[in-house]
DNA sequence: TGTACATCAGTGAACGCGCGTTCACTGATGTAC
DNA sequence: TGTACATCAGTGAACGCGCGTTCACTGATGTAC
């Protein structure tokens, strides 16, 4: 197979970056549906592939919902990382992580709720999606990290917080009219303002 | 029908308390399983009743688990109300209502799940659910009340750090190893505490 | 450089299941007389 | 008090669907010689 047909991904029997595009298939499904639309079947299909095609990269549907969700922390992370990037400064650098985190939740609301959800609640099952999952985490407790204060709790404190508007926007019990975008960003700044970090 | 036979539930054909019981079968299920495996032919044999029956009482199964989880927000408003009862002093006052909230979540997992998940993403469709759901919201909002503040924005934010931790321990995200009934009082507490209320 | 061969990604058909919902019905109920 | 009747909760059978998964297979690939 020559380069160009492996980027093109199709070759009429081989598709040669079938996992890749059965990954990408969830996500853009994530857009159009919730986590029940997706189907194996579907994404198969949205994939140009046979039904049975996945089985031969993933071991079942959860494997292959639990690649996707790896994705989305991946992703997660990357924002975060790339918001904050630069930022020395202590309580300015912990908003702009959290706020990055809501932020992503808002704006992907289906996927946010695939990460976080019920899918996957025994994560020793994922050990692999377990440590992509912990490093949003481990941003934050990197920026709070101190030799005075519990950073444990602290960190937990501000996750909760955090993950709370996340999970709220996410799961639609608080309305973006009310908080869009921009908004997102004054009220993590007002929040952590309130909290003696 | 006699009361008795009314109390007992069952006379053979008619049922008596179909409704209730469907509800309560649900509110069971969701002590043993997730809200996934929750179906109107098991909640109907659970209760002794053709899978058909529970169309007498509900017009499909969404209804019947909006039902659920209306009853699960008038649990979680009783426990928080009353644990806070006569507890005067604003800052003690928020901190048991939110605690009380925080535990509700980690003692009824699925069913704090199913009342905040996705299922009942447009509230629209269900108003006396969304009355029902906006009691807890408004305990908290009750005792925040102040002329100096800003009570909507307070609220949201302590609100969204309790939702936090809720939802991540009904998730399994935060294990209650580390966080049992006990110690979320303390939790709540300490994170009181740092936020200036 | 050309050919035989092992590998394995993707096919296409099929299995079996549990589900939500519908339908015409039946039997219990309570009420009007 | 007794009887006719309207109501409607619950029955039992059936419909149709989409799903995850399996299986024997086939055709493309790249490698060893």
């Amino acid at each position: 197979m020559t380069q160009a047909a492996l980027h093109q991904g199709k070759t009429g029997y081989h598709h040669g970056q079938l996992r890749e595009a059965l990954v990408d298939a969830a996500l853009e499904a994530l857009q159009k549906g919730g986590v029940d639309d997706l189907s194996l079947r579907g994404l198969a299909k949205a994939t140009g592939v046979t039904q049975a095609a996945p089985y031969s990269h993933f071991r079942d549907k959860d494997d292959l919902l639990a690649a996707a969700a790896e994705r989305g922390f991946q992703r997660l992370a990357l924002q975060m990382a790339s918001e904050a990037a630069g930022t020395r400064d202590k309580k300015d650098r912990v908003k702009k992580l959290v706020s990055a985190y809501i932020r992503f939740a808002a704006e992907n609301r289906t996927l946010f709720q695939l990460m976080f959800g019920r899918e996957f609640s025994d994560m020793k099952k994922y050990p692999t999606l377990a440590m992509t999952a912990g490093k949003s985490y481990a941003l934050i407790a990197g920026a709070l990290t101190s030799e005075k204060e519990d950073t444990r709790f602290l960190t937990v404190c501000i996750w909760s917080l955090g993950h709370g508007l996340a999970t709220l926007f996410a799961d639609r019990k608080v309305s973006l009219g009310q908080f869009d975008a921009a908004s997102i960003d004054d009220f993590t700044e007002r929040a952590l303002q309130t909290i003696n970090i």
